[in-house]
DNA sequence: CGGACGCTTGATTGTCCTCAAGATCGGTGG
DNA sequence: CCACCGATCTTGAGGACAATCAAGCGTCCG
């Protein structure tokens, strides 16, 4: 597969390109986003290295894709998946079983959203700290490649408030904020109790 | 495929219970949601004739499916997954397809719970409308199977929001609610300004 | 130095939730 | 037949939370 590499900004492809190919992220971060008439963005998540992405069900991207730091991606091309999945059966699973992935983590974005400010910025940074965690690196301190603005967009908040959250975060001590950098977790226990995705419960 | 008959307010399957099945819709309507801690409940979506519901990537059901009325479903052992794939290169791809459908269902939701709450149940009735087109029934004659609350739960309202702006839509002429009854679109027009899914610019 | 950009903080406003009280319909039993 | 009850829906009053509007701060870069 030809792998591409993009720095920070560049585009992987816009809303409304022919979907010609779906991307594997070998390193670096993505993020994902739609812009609708109001002008307002929703970033429908982010992807990590060894996500895919550029799923869909139309013959043209719905969403953008846009690098927040230098990365590397493959190409699959759309009109191989036929054959690749003639070669291995398993193919079309694999791809049915991304999809789901990307499907779980909408649903949780959906509930996410209608909880207060405050626990929605914990969780988003709680699970930072969980995907720091897996990949061996320090799940205390977070470097977040995107911006305020990302980052409301995201949860469905504006930039005044996701600072505000940062900053109560902050006050409560329960993370500490370097200047223009990395987010210091201090009080992990507290940021779980804010951010834990609620649990599920039967019926 | 063997098929099941489901009266209205069965379940198809519960949260927790093992995800031994995939199933497809043959008739009737589910209402798929999940319940969290604090008691509040997300409707994630609705299932109707032709759709498969059940996927997901964990061993387990995260969401639960109920009946609205009367249905009959198909179940898919998701054991047999691997064997189906294995004699039809295409029924892979055919399932990641549908995950694909289901996901840009999701990510509209995840769009719409953004605007005004006049909008949104504008939208949501509109959507219904277009699907009443493209199945061949009247799309100026809503039958709204679930409850206001189950109306609510989707679209991230409470059941007095959403009754005061069915009220509202009625009041300003777009819709006519009938006793317990169907819904009649006066002013499609009116209801396509109101809660047309906002479109997607380029970038 | 000045300007652009990202971020922070404050004051005010608006939307929706909460709490509360009816209204309507269907079903059940006296 | 009708009174009663539960479920669903409607409507109103008050309050909470986040958006909006507005200003100021720090950093990076020309």
């Amino acid at each position: 597969m030809p792998t591409r590499r993009l720095e920070a900004k560049e585009h992987v492809f816009l809303a409304g390109d022919p979907r010609a190919y779906l991307y594997k992220l070998d390193s670096g971060v993505v993020c994902l986003y739609r812009i609708v008439v109001s002008g307002r963005r929703q970033v429908t998540g982010f992807a990590f290295a060894g996500d895919i992405f550029g799923m869909g069900a139309l013959n043209r991207h719905v969403l953008s894709a846009q690098a927040l730091r230098t990365i590397r991606v493959q190409s699959i091309p759309i009109a191989a998946l036929g054959r690749l999945a003639g070669n291995d059966p398993r193919f079309g699973l694999k791809l049915y079983e991304a999809a789901c992935l990307e499907l779980a983590s909408t649903q949780q974005t959906l509930l996410v959203i209608k909880r207060p400010a405050l626990e929605r910025l914990a969780g988003f940074l709680l699970v930072w700290a969980q995907r720091n965690g897996r990949n061996g690196e320090d799940p205390e301190i977070l470097i977040l490649p995107m911006t305020r603005a990302d980052i409301g967009d995201f949860l469905g908040l504006t930039i005044e408030t996701v600072s505000r959250m940062f900053s109560k975060l902050q006050a409560e001590g329960v993370i500490e904020i370097k200047q223009r950098g990395p987010i210091r977790v201090l009080d992990i226990r507290k940021l779980q109790e804010l951010g834990s995705p609620e649990d599920v419960i039967a019926q």
